[in-house]
DNA sequence: ATATTCTTGACAACTTCTTGACATGGTCCC
DNA sequence: GGGACCATGTCAAGAAGTTGTCAAGAATAT
């Protein structure tokens, strides 16, 4: 059996940093506690810990700031523990490198589940992203990846730019039903209201592809949502 | 894997608390007892018990404001113990994330029944979220959260947003008492009050997912309080 | 300049949500 | 047990909101 890997708990609330250490504990980590930023660094370098849970809401220095000087020189992953409604610093602590997050209220096994997680991801050297399968096909849509390329009962078809955005981004999700935000944010970039425009070049597509562009069978209207693109052709 | 689960009663009646606690540890449960609001809250950081059972009329600590403490970090199942004819405070304590509640005079059966389901329910759930299971299944009926897909005895279902976001809200929180007040204020935001809505939504979405909608098994009405999901199909 | 593509506007068709009236069912008290 | 009372469930219709379609104007590329 391992050494008992060590956990950093960077906490200020007293209550909270018992309970946690009290959880890992009596689950075999060894447990190091800082209580202000500055103290979580130093421990930081000097006991160099498997994994890290940062409380972002410290007294004397800001979490991200912590993340970002820990990401200076270190891969050790860190989980960053928010409140609820701080969404915005948990998404900047994202972004700068924090592998994983909780949010307050949390249970035991779900701490425990996230530091097995993380663990686990920073002992596998990232494994090699599955590459894309070069082609879909639902009855008689078939879109070759490749050539960029859509063919309609062996026919090819000719789309727009966006239009082709649009086809691969729903097969590449098949099954899925992809909201109108995740979409326009997806084909535009940011985020501006393009849901009337979005919803003209779904009817465009469906024109050119469906066979009965009023009743489609490749991509759904899921109200309210947004659409879908189904797998498989079966119903009648 | 099994070592004894550990619950920790705050309750100032010497009797009750010592019913309980015999009940308990001969069924193979760890107890912890605490008889005033401050040391069980400090018994709770320390010793992390696997559920905690509340009573809700303490001497020191208001029993909803001890409730708060332990929901600001921890989802550890708490099970309130109020009595007969109190229940305002019963129902302002799920409010505030109580995970069931049990009104005195009670039964040896009752209270491990109540304590087997939501034991259950906090590693279940905790853990399928902190893995990212994106599915639910109870009996026939099944949820597919990110397909965003309901089947019933493997058809697919059509709901509603708002439909498809109550179902997802009690699924999530499976065999968990959720009060009229907490599903509406999840669900429309704000509090205005919903109550005639949700009972036509609740009644439109028994209609799509239920056997027989006249006695539902999937989502239980608890009268004058709420409705909860049930987690398993099993007992009689 | 011309052809193609993208965006916008107006309106029609449709789905979903809310509301009100009434039915049902459980609980408590006499 | 009977009846009043309250909570919950059901149904139907109108209001509100979403999506689809067509066509014309703006932007872009060649």
């Amino acid at each position: 059996m391992d050494i008992k890997p060590m956990v950093l708990i960077i906490e200020d609330e007293d209550a909270i940093c018992n309970f946690i250490s009290a959880i890992l504990t009596s689950n075999d980590y060894q447990v190091v506690k800082a209580k202000t930023g500055k103290e979580g660094l130093s421990l930081f370098t000097s006991r160099v810990p498997d994994i890290i849970l940062l409380d972002l809401g410290l007294p004397d220095i800001d979490g991200v700031e912590i993340l970002k000087t820990i990401r200076q020189w270190s891969k050790t992953p860190v989980i960053v523990v928010s409140a609820r409604g701080h969404e915005r610093e948990k998404v900047a602590a994202l972004d700068f490198g924090a592998d994983d997050y909780i949010v307050k209220p949390f249970g035991t096994s779900e701490l425990l589940a996230r530091i097995r997680t993380a663990m686990r991801h920073s002992t596998q050297s990232a494994a090699a992203e599955a590459l894309g399968d070069e082609r879909f096909t639902t009855g008689k849509l078939e879109i070759d990846y490749n050539k960029r390329v859509v063919y309609k009962d062996g026919e090819k078809v000719h789309l727009t730019p966006i239009e082709y955005k649009l086809l691969v981004l729903l097969s590449r999700n098949a099954g899925k039903v992809l909201t109108h935000d995740f979409i326009i944010r997806e084909i535009w970039g940011v985020y501006t209201d393009e849901s009337h425009t979005l919803r003209v070049n779904m009817a465009n597509i469906r024109r050119k592809i469906e066979e009965n562009p009023g009743a489609p069978q490749y991509i759904l209207t899921e109200m309210g949502v947004g659409y879908r693109m189904v797998e498989e052709l079966d119903e009648g």
